[in-house]
RNA sequence: GGGCGGUUAGCUCAGUUGGUUAGAGCGCCUCUCUUACACGGAGGAGGUCACAGGUUCGAGUCCUGUACCGCCCA
């Protein structure tokens, strides 16, 4: 059946059956001759840049099948260099002079592979890109990966750990190279992913933190910082994670809220009665014969060891007998003061509490203020080291109940309460943090939060939504200085070095091989390494060639145009990233920092691996269901910016089912041409019909819109938009119109035929960077004479033609479509079979003519029988017939035998009833204050409103006379 | 404790200078496999826009307060 389809397509190109022409075998046989034929029209040829073509020709399939074109098309583009400006420059959509666009990609750490806010990322970032490279600007979207420090060691150590060993059983080096194959391994497959999700970055610009340049960026950023004074070194109180044995930033301590207890303990006072201890600890008889005791209460007993000092509010009499006196710490028998200190809230426990200012930031500071000893009891990896007595050894929770319990013992446990409170958690391994004092290096803030938040201010840098530059500043005002030392191995070695002879400290860019002060061959280089946040910081320009501030790159695309980020990182990496530029180069990184939401599932739950169904929002599993172009439409249309999203699978289904409606609309005006249509500026503005200026206004109107809304970054509004323009305006009622000519006499067909080519070739521009794998391939398939250029992703973007603009026919369309609504409407009232064509007198008025030329429409759109269609300037009423009513215009409908009249009478009454309710409405509006104060334009259009109303009402009630 | 966001149809969500009768998708009801599409077409039902005040000729939209949900910061 299809053998003749085959062979004429076959010869050179060799199509099988699978790829072509398979679906003609179901069609039945009358239609084969015209489909064979269409065919021919219908390929697409995927032809490089040399000329050769190197996709087969392709019959548009059934249904779209994303499956089919995804792969081959993102390679096409890629191999075509269209992710390039280079190649943009080159086919002349863009200069070097002009303006440009540039995207530096978040870069995804190379922990474990993208999840659903990667691909919103992704969609929102191709978005902006495809539309710029559109619009003409010279466009770069530079991807990357950054290497994840703390997050990368800890899976890499979890491996080691299967094998039973530990970093230190294979010392740095290896350690390192162990790291560098994990990164390998998961940064192939985000690739995959990413290309998965057809975004156009420039894959040859790609850079990683760890990258030799990148490196080289970051000790030029650490040495320039050092030795401005704005990084330095010092003992302070900082989060440690005894998992990780390392340093964390106070971003990365995430608090969980436990159910815990609050311990009321005792400590004896030492007096004239008691002057410590003469019983071991542990015999029960520690505390004999002591006679006052301070009482307070605690959530971390194991930090007892570590006290120094008592203290309770000066202004809290219960205790101001007790200031001043000294208490004996049991267990470590060191005697220690009770203090008056405002920092205490008398409300807390007993009033009184235990400082232990090396393990606590409120006491830390307690602690500065009275002199007080920094003790700390605890290990590295968290256990009780020697200053913890007899506890040393054990580990923090074990002290904790082995503590309790002697307290218990000795009579100084006072009672235990069930308690709830945060703690704090690392937030890559979900350890308890402790706060300790540690020697680390530090990024004094202060003066760079201040330019970071001048440069909001002043609108150098913006916020999109804005109301984030309010959480931005509020961050900013009260930052704390940057912890940027981290005990690892993975990422960058802090750049600093240290003299054993003449103990001086100095950074470098280049690794030294003597002190450059003395000489000596006896120096080292600190062991830790920086916070991977530090080298993102820089990667808005460290990824463009800086330090090298003559690179071309550099030079073209910094600062960037827009940072698109959810707003959870917003202080991670926005803050940072601007903080860094702000001090290293003078400039905020990018223009615009736009922030998505984040992602839930349909529920409204934040998706987590530990769900039973994490695996139904993987985004490729979501791509292999629905397509890239339905994931990537439903992440940019189901929400504004800033807030979060529910992804529904029933909204990807919908945008699954779009992505087909307009294949199918593609097939239907493919399989109607013949040959390339005549350019639309052929066409002589008497040739076309109503709808065919109505559908050219519609889409002047749209692309105006569109375009001005996706440069207020209202992405969504724009993406329905389009939508609803396509579905609802043209497939809906424009290409239904079009079957009358279409299937009519061919001198008819020529008009139809130039404006459906022409207006789908530009909704597929509008809608390319929504869905940018279906429209490319529609696109594609259109004939070459209409189309501008040789691909969809750089075609340049449409503008609006305000010649197409037609107010008449929208207003005739409008009623046209009003019209048949209704008669629809009468139709299924009164249960006309669907495919019964009925009689109808439409009296028209002075738009007779009007109907009259588009009679053809109106009785195929509303199944009437044209045979027995009259159109009237003026008529009787018809007896025994339907009737509607849409402006000052009655449709008749004879239903012979079917009217009944009482119901039509009924209903003729409902509509008159809810029209006359609206007009009294209207009327009190304009007589009262609006008619005075409201602004001229809107009380005339009510005036006009009002006044189709009455026209309207008054046909409504000659009906109801005509059938009483 | 401070701040921010949300609360709109059964469900998931739009609604950006305040201005027709508040929209979409899905679901629901009726009809329909008509030569692009059943991942479709036609028609329909369904909302006091959380609540209470206020500003205004006019409020889902602006202001104040309340309730509930969520997030961020301390």
């Amino acid at each position: 059946m299809n053998q003749g389809g085959t062979a004429e397509l076959n010869p050179s190109l060799g199509i099988s059956q699978e790829h072509g022409l398979s679906f003609f075998g179901v069609r039945a046989s009358p239609y084969l001759g015209k489909l064979v034929a269409n065919a021919a029209k219908c390929e697409t040829r995927w032809v490089r840049q040399d000329g050769n073509e190197v996709l087969i020709m392709k019959e548009l399939s059934k249904t779209y099948n994303p499956e089919e074109h995804e792969e081959q098309l993102y390679t096409w583009w890629e191999q075509q260099g269209y992710f390039k400006p280079e190649t943009l420059v080159a086919l002349g959509l863009a200069s070097r002079e002009g303006t440009r666009f540039c995207i530096t990609m978040p870069p995804p750490n190379v922990t474990g592979i993208l999840h659903l806010g990667h691909a919103i990322t992704a969609a929102v970032e191709d978005l902006a890109t495809r539309y710029y490279r559109m619009q003409g600007y010279e466009t770069l979207y530079l991807p990357g990966s950054d290497h994840a420090g703390i997050a990368t060691q800890n899976v890499v150590e979890r491996e080691l750990a299967e094998e039973g060993l530990t970093r230190h059983d294979l010392g740095r080096e290896a350690f390192i190279e162990r790291a560098w194959a994990w990164k390998e391994v998961t940064h192939a497959r985000i690739t995959a992913q990413h290309r998965k999700l057809g975004i156009s970055c420039d894959w040859d610009r790609e850079r990683f933190t760890l990258d030799e340049q990148l490196s080289h960026a970051v000790r030029v950023a650490f040495v320039t910082l050092f030795n401005e004074g704005l990084i330095y070194r010092g003992p302070y109180m900082v989060n440690w994670c005894p998992r990780c044995e390392s340093a964390i930033s106070d971003l990365e301590v995430e608090p969980h809220e436990h159910d815990s207890h609050l311990w009321h303990i005792r400590y004896p006072i030492v007096n004239e009665d008691w002057g410590g201890p003469q019983a071991p600890w542990g015999s029960g008889e520690w505390s004999a014969g002591a006679t006052a005791y301070i009482r307070m209460a605690t959530t971390r007993p194991e930090t007892i060891l570590g006290d120094t000092a008592v203290a309770v509010n000066p202004e809290d009499g219960r205790w101001a007998d007790f200031v001043g006196k000294t208490a004996m710490l049991p267990a470590m028998e060191r005697a220690i003061p009770i203090l008056a200190d405002a920092a205490v809230r008398p409300e807390f426990g007993t009033g009184a509490v235990k400082v232990t200012p090396g393990h606590d930031p409120t006491d830390y500071e307690i602690g500065m203020r009275h002199n007080l000893d920094q003790v700390n009891v605890l290990t590295e990896r968290g256990m009780m080291n020697a200053e913890a007595g007899p506890y040393e050894g054990l580990d923090r929770f074990e002290a904790r109940a082995a503590i309790v319990a002697d307290f218990e013992k000795e009579g100084l446990l006072v009672k235990v309460e069930d308690y709830h409170h945060t703690v704090g958690h690392c937030q890559r391994c979900d350890t308890v943090v402790e706060p300790l004092i540690s020697t680390q290096w530090f990024v004094r803030t202060k003066p760079l939060a201040e330019k970071a938040i001048k440069v909001v201010e002043t609108g150098e840098m913006r916020i999109i939504p804005e109301r984030f530059e309010k959480v931005y500043f509020h961050w900013m005002e009260n930052i704390r200085d940057w912890c940027i030392s981290r005990q690892l191995w993975w990422g960058h070695r802090i750049p600093v070095w240290y003299c054993d002879a003449c103990d001086h400290v100095w950074s470098a860019i280049e690794d030294p091989e003597a002190c450059d002060k003395c000489g000596s061959h006896e120096i080292r280089q600190d062991e830790d390494v920086l916070d991977t946040w530090f080298s993102s910081g820089l990667w808005p320009f460290s990824t463009l060639g800086w330090p090298d501030t003559e690179a071309p790159d550099f030079q073209r695309y910094f600062p960037n145009d827009l940072r698109e980020t959810g707003y959870d990182i917003l202080f991670f990496w926005v803050a940072r990233e601007t903080m860094l530029s702000l001090a290293l180069l003078g400039k905020a990184p990018y223009a615009t920092v736009y922030l998505h939401g984040l992602i839930r599932n349909d529920r409204g739950e934040k998706v987590s691996k530990s769900m039973p169904d994490a695996w139904k929002y993987d985004p490729l599993y979501i791509i292999a269901e629905y397509g890239t172009d339905a994931l990537r439409y439903t992440l940019t249309t189901s929400s504004s910016p800033g807030n979060d999203m529910n992804l529904d699978s029933r909204r990807l289904e919908g945008a699954r089912n779009f992505g087909n409606k307009i294949w199918q609309a593609t097939r239907f005006i493919l399989m109607n041409l013949d040959g390339p249509p005549a350019p639309v500026g052929e066409l002589a503005r008497e040739q076309l019909t109503l709808p065919d200026r109505w559908i050219l206004s519609r889409i002047a109107q749209l692309t105006a819109e569109a375009t001005r809304l996706i440069d207020g970054y209202q992405y969504g509004e724009a993406g329905r938009q389009i939508r609803d323009f396509l579905w609802d305006e043209f497939c809906d009622w424009y290409i239904e119109a079009t079957k009358v000519r279409l299937y009519g006499d061919e001198a008819d067909r020529a008009v139809p035929r130039t404006v459906l080519v022409t207006v789908l070739e530009q909704a597929m521009r509008l809608l390319h960077p929504f869905m940018p794998y279906v429209t490319e391939v529609i696109w594609q398939a259109l004939p070459e004479s209409a189309k501008p250029g040789e691909a969809l992703i750089v075609a340049p973007w449409p503008v609006a033609n305000p010649a197409w603009v037609d107010g008449a026919a929208e207003a005739h369309m409008a009623t046209l479509m009003a019209l048949i609504r209704e008669i629809r409407m009468v139709r299924s009232e009164y249960n006309v079979e669907a495919g019964r064509r009925i009689a109808a007198t439409l009296v028209a008025g002075n738009l007779t003519p009007v109907y009259e030329a588009n009679r053809g429409i109106l009785s195929f759109l509303a199944r009437l029988d044209d045979e027995e269609l009259s159109v009237v300037s003026d008529s009787e009423p018809l007896a025994q017939s339907a009737s509607v009513v849409v402006g000052d215009l009655v449709a008749y409908l004879p239903l012979t035998g079917m009217v009944d009249l009482d119901a039509e009478r009924a209903r003729l009454a409902k509509e008159l009833e809810a029209l006359t309710r609206r007009i009294v409405d209207s009327e009190g509006r304009l007589s009262g204050p609006f008619g005075e104060r409201a602004p001229a334009h809107i009380v005339d259009r009510e005036r006009e409103k009002l006044v189709d109303m009455k026209a309207e009402a008054e046909q409504v009630r000659e009906q109801i006379t005509r059938l009483s």
